[in-house]
DNA sequence: AGTAACAGTAACCTTTAAGTAACAAAGTAT
DNA sequence: ATACTTTGTTACTTAAAGGTTACTGTTACT
């Protein structure tokens, strides 16, 4: 049983490298609005995205650039239009999100079958 | 394409329930510990888990037991100690921990295809 | 009597994430 | 000329998450 703690701290440094790309706010709902639509814009992400400000939008777009999951191009329209689309590391997600989805509908029937509303955040 | 835009919410609103379940420093380390040795004390824990305060683990573990991830039992040894383990539902959890391990080393060796060092936050 | 182990709490402080509002460059239409 | 669109940026502020240190109550051991 203690033979493989190594191996259980480098699976935990996978998870936390994951959760480092997806975590925040923004992140899933933008990768997700690609996902559905597969080419965006970025004034198609502030109406897709509800809430989302210019300035998250820009930051949270460069993190996944960076991160390699979408890649941006600038389309020589008038004005000026920047595509995004999902890279095929970024489409690699589409388990995590499925597998989040449904989890996430199984979690709510679990605890609103009693009283709770959701989410339970303390 | 666009007829099923409600439904995208509604799996956008599950993602979000899930991600308030398992974002955060702690609750994916602490479950993780949990997972692999079946039944975890406290102080079993503030070893496992490295970093944790006992203020933060114990605020963590609240939340786990609210969201029926986790339960906790008082066992009457000398000193008194307590058991977590996971539920059901808390076990069902399974998969997405596998795949964010798997995913997050799938990711790793994208980006460190090149010449970055992880993680990638800007 | 004093110390140690266990499972926490409470008060306070720092750091990080996110929100707000105003502005910029580049071209186009009025 | 001026105003509009698109894709951002900058400076400032607020809210949330997390960290630090010290402390509590209970029982047992020395």
């Amino acid at each position: 049983m203690e033979c493989n703690k190594q191996l259980h701290k480098q699976e935990m440094m996978a998870i936390q490298d994951s959760m480092d790309v997806l975590s925040g706010k923004w992140k899933i709902p933008i990768i997700s609005s690609i996902c559905y639509y597969d080419k965006r814009r970025f004034s198609d992400f502030l109406n897709d995205v509800s809430g989302i400000s210019n300035k998250m939008l820009s930051q949270e777009l460069k993190e996944l650039e960076l991160n390699k999951l979408v890649t941006r191009t600038v389309l020589e329209t008038q004005p000026i239009s920047v595509q995004y689309e999902l890279t095929e590391h970024g489409r690699s997600l589409k388990t995590i999100i499925e597998n989040l989805t449904h989890w996430g509908i199984k979690h709510r029937r679990e605890i609103t079958s009693e009283k709770k509303v959701l989410p339970v955040a303390v």
